[in-house]
DNA sequence: GACGTGACTTGATCACATATGA
DNA sequence: TCATATGTGATCAAGTCACGTC
């Protein structure tokens, strides 16, 4: 290979461098344990009105087919089942498939739950009293009349900006992020006092760009709306550094089956969901009545497929008792069908609760070995020979050379590091800042372009080939139903891409073998065959407490672990998100005496109980996270715990900026107008401290989450993130849906979505061709202007009877009639307020990520029940994933609130 | 109570697929 | 038909929080 002058890829990296108790104390919350917790929250959801408590989703499935639920009562289907669309399915979707419209399927909805929407009301009333004073202590007071239980709607005024991520953003950019401003409503009587403090802020945009003008004018906006083992050297050592940490097994005694007369020969192992199937049954023959899945049992006491709606509405409520209720018949049902679908609620979900009863899979598939390409880097200019190893890693380094991490001087010595130790003291290579990777970046971009370059029948038949080799492993059978597996990938090998300024960017991520991995299955189930002839799994562990398939220790951090879970559809996840936002809408109930107590705790003597109060004030009213400590060996992030004397300033009178990094090194800017006893305490907790102290010393998020369960059970500051998520968008969604067509109303709801995501701060970079496309937009609405002022010309040409003018290159036009004309110009004019809506949308969201919050803060319950209210197809607001993802939220009562 | 471990959720980003428009 | 925009799923890093141990 020709020697090139290491002109552009080469490094200067230089390897040298080197008082009074609380007052929210409850009588019984000593142990505000998951139990406690699981019944509160039944008992909460029972009482409350979403029509479908401790429900599965009945027969409405994901599109992909794949969502448990659609899997009832079936065979283990094929991978490439059919779509099956959900019964709000969109006009045009239903009537290519089915009879009813979904007009006549919301109707019908609609009125069925309709008739429980009375005693769903009572049944509101009831809880809201029973639980109305959750807090002892606190004496109820008229919240109407009290202030405290205003803590900010009434007070506070403010403007907000959250800004651009990391230290790689321009001011530029900081700038033209969405800047919501608070304001205060200055109504004395605050009926929102359950809202968050979004809903009663008026959170603006200060750049004219980012606020959408079609909300402008709305003064009344909820919350939101207003703010290796390597080869054999490192065997040993890895081995030693990887023992599996003191974990929890269920089955201590019983931990290895790899050696176990349990294993079966790899021949014996069944390699197929067919297989599968078989050793499934068999496990289930062997069960006693105690060992069936409780899902199952509690599919016999719902009646089967030709249920009535309204006996699945039935069957909904009495979804937990019908946990208890055990009965020999479902065994019976069991045995008589392959594969019982679960309802799509599992039964248990509390720390060391049994998750499921049986399981079966077929482990993890591993990325192939490494390809050595021969490719020769360059040494001062020279070609060298690298080893496979040596060629792997160095590939990895050159193929990042485009990346931003190129530019960082701790990723670069990270990497030679650890490349430095594969090469050895007595390689050529002496110095990262002397290689020259080009030939190796060059071959890269040339089997990119070969990819690109393939047939679509070459890229067909490598997708079919790939999936083949996956299928097994896409899937797993928990208590009897076909589920699909999460990341069954082992992750490949590669250099660790620490996010902001970690201190371990650039490090090497070796390559996990079987030996690094330890498998979780039924204790009856087979030992998944290890895919590497002559290598073996870890430990095999039957762990039924536990949701994890498999696990390794993170190569990067090895205290830490990589799980392999079930897909986000899967009815355990289902579950356990079912679970998580009836724990927010709990918080509904509860908020209010929060408030009023964290508002009096301001000015206590006490300063752990004013962290506390502050502290909560800020989860409550920013949804900051909770920030727990970090390590040194990871990048220097906070979050409301942890923040730094230095991360918030103090502006007179009363406002107070925020400016750190927070997750994933995310920048967080904001400045808002807090109450006069939150600005003066903060005042008081940096007093004497340098900036790098922490703000609030006295606090970690264990105290405070210790703090938060005693004001309601399985309170913790992540609820409060959640809670204001979900009830903001319901606020948002119910004033400001106004009659129009069905993109109107996903407008309302992206701008909904929007603000969620700024109280959220989920950020994303701006897309390289953003400015690209905001000029070619703007370009084509000027042409479009252009045409219109012809058209307007040729109109009032037309009605005076005279031939309309020649257009630009001299050639003459069609002599159209003036009725034709119109309609040009109404087409034109309708043509140009797309495009200007598109672009206004464009610039809004340059800068948000609304798929964040969507995914893991909405209650989908919300977005389901407004698009029946409103006959919104939910495809247009749910994709594929999200559809089977919230199967368990598609048969909510259409009335249903946060 | 501090600390470490373990299990899970949350989150930005990237590559690829699909849609859209010239 | 091709280029570009947009949507989607996969990936894996980085959080939260419960619990065990000392």
């Amino acid at each position: 290979m020709a020697v090139e002058a290491p002109a552009k890829y080469v490094y200067d990296f230089d390897d040298d461098d080197d008082n009074q108790p609380l007052v929210f104390k409850r009588n019984n919350t000593s142990s505000s344990k998951h139990n406690q917790l699981n019944s509160e929250i039944k008992k909460a959801s029972s009482q409350r009105s979403d029509g479908q408590s401790g429900r599965q989703a009945s027969d409405v499935r994901a599109p992909n087919g794949q969502s448990s639920s659609a899997q009832k009562n079936n065979t283990i289907p094929s991978s490439k089942s059919p779509l099956v669309k959900s019964p709000i399915l969109s006009p045009k979707a239903s009537t290519s498939s089915a009879k009813a419209s979904p007009v006549t399927n919301l109707k019908a909805s609609t009125s069925l739950n309709d008739q429980s929407k009375q005693a769903s009301k009572q049944n509101i009333s009831t809880a809201v009293e029973e639980e109305k004073s959750p807090i002892k202590g606190i004496t109820e007071t008229n919240s109407d009349d009290d202030d405290d239980l205003k803590p900010l709607s009434a007070r506070l005024k403010g403007t907000s900006n959250q800004s651009n991520k990391g230290a790689s953003n321009s001011h530029t950019d900081q700038s033209q992020r969405l800047v919501p401003k608070i304001e205060v409503k200055g109504s004395a009587e605050d009926p929102d006092d359950d809202a968050p403090l979004s809903a009663r802020f008026n959170m603006k945009s200060n750049t004219g760009t980012s606020s959408s003008k079609p909300y402008d004018s709305d003064e009344k906006k909820p919350l939101a709306s207003k703010i290796q083992q390597n080869g054999s050297t490192m065997k040993d050592k890895q081995q030693k550094s990887s023992m599996l940490p003191g974990k929890r097994p269920l089955d201590k005694g019983n931990s290895s089956y790899q050696s176990s007369a349990k294993k079966p020969k790899i021949s014996d192992t069944p390699t197929t969901m067919k297989s599968l199937q078989v050793m499934v049954k068999a496990e289930k023959a062997d069960e006693d009545d105690d060992h069936i899945p409780i899902a199952q049992r509690m599919k016999k006491s719902t009646p089967s497929d030709s249920k009535t709606s309204s006996m699945k509405q039935k069957a909904t409520k009495v979804v937990s008792s019908s946990f208890k209720k055990i009965n020999k018949k479902s065994k019976k049902e069991l045995k008589n069908s392959k594969y019982i679908k679960s309802t799509k609620v599992l039964p248990s979900s509390g720390d060391g609760q049994k998750k499921w009863s049986t399981l079966v899979h077929n482990g993890v598939i591993f990325p192939p070995p490494y390809k050595p390409h021969g490719v020769k880097m360059l040494y001062d200019g020279q070609p060298v020979d690298l080893t496979p190893e040596q060629e792997e890693v160095a590939t990895m380094f050159a193929v990042m050379k485009d990346t931003d991490y190129m530019s960082k001087t701790q990723f670069k010595k990270n990497f030679w590091e650890d490349w430095s130790k594969l090469l050895g003291k007595k390689h050529t290579i002496k110095k990262l800042d002397r290689c020259d990777f080009s030939p190796i970046y060059e071959w890269h971009l040339q089997e990119k372009e070969k990819k690109k370059q393939m047939s679509s029948e070459e890229k067909k038949a490598l997708k079919e080939d790939k999936l083949k080799q996956e299928e097994k492993y896409m899937w797993a059978i928990v208590d009897g139903v076909k589920e699909k597996v999460g990341n069954f990938r082992v992750e490949p090998p590669g250099l660790f891409r620490g996010r902001g300024e970690h201190p371990k960017m650039g490090k090497l991520k070796r390559r996990i073998r079987p030996n690094d991995i330890t498998i979780n299955i039924g204790k009856d189930a087979p030992i998944p065959e290890c895919p590497i002839p002559g290598e073996r799994w870890k430990d095999i562990k039957h762990d039924n407490t536990v949701t994890w398939l498999a696990f390794w220790n993170d190569p990067i951090n090895p205290k830490e672990f990589k799980y392999v879970f079930l897909a986000a559809s899967s009815s355990l996840k289902g579950q356990s998100d079912k679970e998580k936002y009836e724990k927010a809408r709990m918080l509904k109930d509860y908020i209010k005496n929060i408030r009023a107590a964290y508002t009096k705790d301001f000015t206590t003597k006490d300063v752990m109980k004013q962290q506390i109060a502050v502290a909560t004030y800020l989860i409550d009213k920013l949804a900051l996270r909770a920030g727990n400590e970090k390590d040194d060996d990871e990048a220097d992030t906070v979050g409301c715990c942890t923040l730094k004397v230095g991360n918030v300033e103090c502006i007179p009178p009363n406002k107070l900026k925020f400016d750190f990094l927070g997750k994933d090194s995310i920048q967080y800017v904001n400045t808002v107008e807090v109450e006069l006893p939150v600005y003066k305490a903060i005042g008081r907790f940096q007093t004497g401290k340098s900036k790098s102290d922490d703000l609030f010393d006295k606090l970690d998020t264990s105290k405070l989450n210790a703090h938060l369960k005693e004001l309601m059970p399985g309170l913790t500051a992540k609820v409060f993130r959640t809670y204001n998520a979900s009830i903001t968008l319901d606020e948002m969604l119910n004033k400001e849906t106004k009659d129009g067509d069905v993109a109107e109303k996903v407008v309302t709801y992206q701008h909904a979505n929007k603000e969620v995501a700024i109280i959220c701060n989920h950020q994303r970079s701006i897309s390289k061709s953003h400015s690209a496309q905001m000029s070619r937009l703007t370009e084509k609405i000027t042409e479009l202007k252009g045409d219109l002022k012809e058209l307007k010309t040729d109109l009032d040409r037309a009605k005076k009877g005279k031939p309309p003018l020649k257009d630009a290159d001299g050639k003459r036009k069609r002599n159209l009639a003036p009725e034709a004309l119109e309609k040009k110009i109404a087409q034109t004019n309708a043509k140009i307020e797309k495009m200007e809506r598109d672009m206004q949308t464009k610039e809004d969201l340059k800068t948000v990520a609304l798929g964040t919050s969507k995914i893991n803060y909405l209650d989908p319950r919300i977005t389901v029940a407004w698009c029946k209210r409103h006959e919104v197809p939910i495809e247009k607001i749910f994709n594929k994933s999200l559809l089977a993802k919230f199967a368990w939220a598609m048969d909510v009562d259409p009335e249903f609130r946060f």
